[in-house]
DNA sequence: TTGAAAGCGCTACCAG
DNA sequence: CTGGTAGCGCTTTCAA
């Protein structure tokens, strides 16, 4: 007020304050009328006014300042993805997201590139988040957990192949697709199975427990399971092929669809006939697998709808000492094509 | 203090003055401490006693309150995409974020499905973001953007097809793709070009910019473009093939290489020879193409680093008001296979 | 029907 | 070297 503003640019944020100011009212009424607040009556020519005036300046509440006053925040913290994701997993998010704003939370990603688990945790909470809904991509542990737990967060739920303890974990086993489509392979006849094993650091959380149920499966059959490790790139791939026929395998489980296309135009340009020398199966069912030849063998998986998954959010923040749900969280189930 | 807890659970999350008090100092002096302030000179002693009191309370500041009373935040703000993105897209944000991490913002991706471009522009304003990056998801208005600098925000950027008011706007120009594809066919002596326009809303915002590139390309060499709308599924492209002989095209820019691949097999079912009766070209240059049999040609899209956006970002911020810089934000060039 | 004022958690100024 | 304290923007009692 005492010098003149230096630039046009710089005039301040205007508040609530400004607001009642321009239209000679308390803040107090100003606050009443923009968030309609049923417990008190306002003359409409005084809504009028403060609508007018909060118009003009272009007015919007600080979050921040509101949470602050509340004591806690409608934010769901969801932690980006590090690895790159399929369809199938942005279509999951995409709908969590929308679910979880039809009640009412702001939904945030948060990239927790380079932190690991507890320093991630402790960012997060710096958030307040009211719920964190952890999909795998940062191992949180117990630790990580509290620091949220006691940062305010009602609902820690991690989604995931293990559990963590303290969170309402939700165990997504991946187990099983392995699993699935080795005892696919195996019910076909094939006895030596290769199971590709991608070499790309973020996918381990999820190869891994693909290899176990394999090899569960496996064990069970008397079938033999040969991990092969293979890079997503030509050159990989053609090294893997070049050596084929020495590793003695007559199917092999290619982790995904894309690796299993990878694979696949490797072992041809190779001269392996598939399925005849060699069977395939790849993994989610991508639009891709039925545009080969010979079209792909996949496992399809079902994630449970987004809809749900923010409904039980919703439920563990109101109710967090409820008990933790079992949930299925997957299903997967073979589907046959020409490949295997 | 006057009733026992309810619960265990129902404690209340620790504050810098509970860690003041355990520690016994002020709260002035736990701020200095844990945020190192050089201004200030803590005794060795002290520094221990309020560290370890804040350890033990597992003490995480309230990153609203610190903001609230900085005046401002250290928050980038990204739209997340609606439509499914690819992963040059993928790779593109995560080292944006990444950089942005380095340049110490907090970096937070905000998902405004079902939000109009202004009603977005509000909902980002209320977190007082310092800067937002708008990657062309949203519909972003000159009032929008208004908006957004009115509540603090010091850099809006947007990167997209068209320029915004008042925005620092990154011209991706999607057309030159479009024209390269084109120029390519051309040069390589087809006349007669189909233009295959994905249905998928989300993908509009990119592919019409493209056509319009394609378009003037064509124009200007006298040849025929032919849009063809097509869905992103078998029976769309099936259909399409089904009446291909009666469209008389010689070749056809398939937005991207997915497309490209789903259109290819649906040409060669029909007993379409590909490239010898149509030329096929998509974009992006996935690694599918090159397993494709033919080979696909494409257009190799090369993104500005991730990092140089980053600090763009930064630069903005420090100087809101300095002039909109140019800059090359994608190059295009064709990359030749067996498939055109 | 409206206004005054307290206080959420934090930092930075100014005293001691 | 440390503590007291004002105040960021907001909501919500309580009083007028």
């Amino acid at each position: 007020m005492s010098q003149l503003p230096k630039q046009s640019a710089e005039r301040s944020v205007p508040t609530s304050a400004d607001v009642a100011r321009l239209a000679g009212v308390s803040r107090a009424t100003v606050s009443y009328v923009l968030n309609n607040t049923a417990a008190v009556r306002i003359s409409e020519p005084t809504r009028r006014r403060v609508r007018q005036a909060a118009e003009e300046l272009g007015y919007v509440p600080h979050a921040a300042a509101r949470s602050l006053r509340a004591g806690h925040t409608r934010m769901v913290l969801l932690p980006t993805a590090h690895a790159p994701v399929g369809p199938l997993y942005h279509r999951f998010l995409r709908e969590l997201q929308w679910a979880l704003r039809r009640l009412d939370y702001t939904v945030v990603q948060y990239g927790s590139l380079g932190l690991d688990g507890d320093e991630a945790a402790r960012a997060w909470a710096e958030l307040r988040p009211v719920a964190v809904v952890s999909l795998g991509e940062v191992a949180l542990t117990a630790h990580g957990v509290d620091v949220l737990k006691r940062s305010g967060a009602k609902a820690v739920i991690t989604l995931g192949p293990e559990r963590v303890e303290g969170a309402h974990s939700l165990v997504m086993d991946q187990r099983e697709i392995g699993g699935r489509a080795i005892a696919h392979l195996i019910g076909r006849g094939y006895r030596d199975i290769g199971f590709l094993l991608p070499e790309e650091p973020g996918l381990g959380l999820f190869s891994r427990p693909r290899l176990e149920g394999a090899t569960e499966a496996a064990l069970r059959a008397g079938a033999r399971i040969e991990p092969l490790p293979m890079a997503y790139d030509e050159e990989s791939a053609a090294a893997l092929a070049a050596r084929w026929r020495g590793l003695g395998l007559d199917a092999v489980y290619a982790y995904n669809d894309e690796h299993a296309m990878l694979l696949m135009r490797a072992l041809q340009d190779e001269g392996v006939e598939v399925p005849r020398e060699t069977a395939v199966i790849g993994a989610d069912n991508l639009l891709l697998g039925k545009l080969l030849r010979p079209r792909l063998s996949t496992v399809q998986i079902d994630l449970v709808a987004g809809r749900s998954l923010a409904e039980l959010v919703d439920r563990v923040v109101r109710d967090p000492g409820g008990e933790p749900e079992r949930h299925d969280l997957m299903r997967a189930r073979v589907v046959h094509r020409e490949s295997s």
